[in-house]
RNA sequence: GGAAGGUUGCCAGAGCGGACGAAUGGGGCGGCCUCGAAAGCCGUUGUGGCCUCCGGGUCACCGUGGGUUCAAAUCCCACACCUUCCGCCA
């Protein structure tokens, strides 16, 4: 949730950096209106209220002292008073109600370093690392679906009979192939990084704390009957882990990952990608996240951002780093960097890791504050996140990459210890 | 799923209609004492909203949401969560 106060204060600016995501800001004007007449009423409400409590402290007095019928009056009075403190309490609430309603949509304000532009084709690419356009040879332009195939590492459709399009079976090698890449993930990640194992379905204030809800109730799993939202991602299990919770500023950076199930409904992609793991209903990720200062925060944006390059590289897969424009920024995101690895066997740059600072939006929402070691009162906190390995995405990069001409897998050397120390698949 | 008990400040724990933002103890912080420390003593110690002439003022918060009352931590109702026991179970 952007700052009211801000908005409060400067709606020139937050409408400026709204609008650089191509949003309408006319949500915002009528958050300001409704704002002032909010803080009136809650004024006159607070003025009233303090009436009453004085009204009653002179009739306590009265009975103490014995002189319980002079107080009829008084409270007759109070009584009307109460009636008054009522209505405008209601519509002090009311218009609060709508005030919150309309922010939980209000997208963040993008960073003043993030690129201008209006859609994906305005990213910034900022840098490819270790690709060679004409490095690949033929045996490497095979799709992994028909490798997973031949090698029987995929079970496509095995996986649909179960559950439908999009969703995967790995059998034998390709499921040891999974696990393997999240333990990798994990592992190369454990020196900062505190190893989490949270719950994969959450309540909606959950949600609502990262901001996939309300605006984006089409994209997650909810199980109606107990109330439950499947997560689309750990961030959401991690960000509210300190939900409502006040932080020393000792405690920060507080660095967390977590490997866990990941459920998209993919609403918007229908009939998009459906071959193989491009996109898939359910997959494996391990998510590194962090709570931090917002001075803190740059640098570990940057640290996240080097750790899911880092396992990519030791993979030994091409990449590319995009600098996400402001109109293709995720509504929580002040600014991300997109990792996409070069998969050659269906020649496309497959998204991996989006790594995120998403300044105080979020802590906002999950009201999750800090202590300055210096000085009183409470800050709200800056989060940050990112992928550190998402499976089913690498796992086609790793199998396409390394095809040998003989129709083999190399497994990457880092991967071998995991795979109970196989070189090759197949 | 059934039964009983519980939920108060950083922690423990009192309060069960009025002077309660809340006793008392512990912890933390500051000070005294000391060569230094312990012990002891004194003081201090929540969060948020709004207003502010920046001195402060005011309102809210005792699990959550309603209700009763001039007045609710305290009484009533509903819900959530926790603990224990029974049942079921990986």
């Amino acid at each position: 949730m952007i700052d009211i106060r801000l908005l409060r204060s400067d709606p020139d600016a937050v409408r400026a950096g709204i609008a650089r995501r191509g949003e309408d800001t006319a949500s915002l004007d009528r958050v300001v209106e409704l704002d002032a007449r909010q803080r009136g009423l809650a004024e006159e409400r607070d003025q009233v209220r303090g009436e009453v409590n004085a009204i009653s402290r002179e009739v306590g007095g009265l009975h103490r002292d014995g002189r319980a019928e002079e107080a009829a009056g008084l409270q007759e009075e109070s009584r009307a008073l109460g009636e008054r403190e009522e209505a405008l309490a209601a519509e002090a609430d009311g218009l609060a109600a709508e005030i919150t309603e309309i922010l939980l949509r209000v997208p963040n304000i993008p960073s003043p370093d993030c690129p201008d532009g209006t859609s994906e084709a305005d990213n910034v690419i900022t840098r490819y690392e270790q690709w060679d356009e004409d490095a690949y040879g033929e045996h490497q332009r095979v799709p992994h679906w028909e490798i997973g195939e031949q090698l029987g590492l995929l079970d496509v459709e095995r996986g649909t009979k179960l559950s439908g399009a999009m969703f995967v079976m790995y059998t034998g090698m390709g499921a040891t192939l999974c696990r393997a890449l999240i333990q990798y993930g994990l592992d190369r990640n454990a020196d900062a990084y505190r190893e989490m194992r949270p719950p994969t379905l959450v309540k909606t204030a959950t949600m609502v704390s990262t901001g996939h809800l309300p605006k984006f109730e089409d994209d997650a799993y909810h199980l109606e009957r107990d109330d439950l939202w499947a997560i689309p991602t750990a961030e959401v299990p991690l960000t509210s882990f300190c939900r409502d919770e006040v932080l020393d500023e000792a405690d920060l950076p507080m660095k967390l990952m977590a490997h866990t199930s990941c459920f998209r409904r993919e609403a918007g992609s229908a009939g998009r990608d459906t071959r193989g793991l491009l996109r898939v209903h359910e997959f494996d990720k391990v998510e590194l996240l962090a709570y931090a200062t917002e001075e803190q925060a740059p640098e570990v944006h940057a640290d996240i951002l080097a750790r899911a390059e880092g396992a990519i590289t030791d993979l030994g897969l091409s990449y590319r780093v995009l600098d996400l424009c402001a109109g293709d920024l995720g509504g929580s995101s002040a600014r991300t960097f997109d990792l996409e690895v070069y998969a050659p066997g269906v020649d496309q740059w497959l998204e991996v890791s989006s790594v995120s600072w998403f300044s105080d939006y979020q802590a906002r929402r999950a009201n999750v504050r800090y202590r300055p070691a210096e000085g009183r009162g409470t800050q709200v906190v800056n989060t940050l996140n990112g992928s550190g390995l998402a499976v089913p995405r690498v796992w086609a990069a790793v199998v396409e990459t390394h095809r040998q001409p003989d129709g083999t897998i190399a497994v990457p050397e880092v991967l071998q210890r995991y795979m109970r120390g196989a070189m090759h698949i197949g």
